[in-house]
DNA sequence: TCCATATTTCCAGAAATATTGAAATATGGA
DNA sequence: TCCATATTTCAATATTTCTGGAAATATGGA
């Protein structure tokens, strides 16, 4: 991944209204949610949140499939691995057991957090 | 972790100068590097420099410690993965195997990434 | 104390981003 | 075709962020 695209999906999620969408998106799952139930559910008009919706899904962190007259929004979790990798590669000059690395973080865990830090 | 500290977070990383410097005490560790071999390093005025490691430190990714005359960086891994997990928190409603989560991301390897997406 | 080095703070102009009303486009059904 | 619904695009304004010169602060050594 290069570092422009590392930028346009941390941009994408550095702000309230998108980092909420992506987050209820990351609940939903699959089965993704309709632009319009989005704007309803978070209170913000549908052409704004069209355009943050254009924005997350052109930085790789959901799609988005058109179903009759809704369009159907859900995470791409690919791309969001890819920049959680690109943020922690080659960590600690090759010896990540220093920052205690492994398995932490991108738990995706179902409600109680483990380890919280 | 509240909202606002993720936006915080993201919004520190989502800056081309301040991604690279992320990424360069990323793969320094533990170890660190003063503000000054920094700025040096990214080709970057000494003073835009402080203000985008203020930045990164008030979001609680990296961590000043002054030595002597010179300011050492360092990240803060356990701030970075509290934003990860936050991200990805409560995923696919209760069942993280319908998005192949578990032990992705952050794998924070040498050199090689795996499971290229 | 005085000086050199290292870093931060202050400030202001430039650039990028967010927001939304109005208009345009897409789809399905009568 | 005409209409209602769903979403996006356009355009303009408001807000936030980035950047670096100049000055201030902090530290160590002579």
């Amino acid at each position: 991944m290069e570092i422009e695209k590392a930028i346009d999906a941390l941009s994408a999620l550095a702000q309230r209204s998108r980092l909420e969408v992506f987050r209820l998106l990351v609940r939903r799952g699959p089965q993704g949610m309709p632009a319009g139930e989005i704007a309803e559910a978070l209170v913000v008009p549908a052409n704004t949140m069209s355009a943050h919706l254009a924005i997350l899904s052109q930085a790789g962190l959901v799609r988005g499939e058109r179903r009759g007259r809704s369009v159907i929004y859900s995470v791409d979790f690919g791309g969001m691995n890819e920049v959680m990798t690109f943020l922690m590669k080659d960590c600690c000059q090759g010896h990540p057991e220093l920052c205690g690395a492994g398995r932490q973080a991108a738990d995706c865990a179902p409600a109680r957090q483990k380890r919280r830090a």
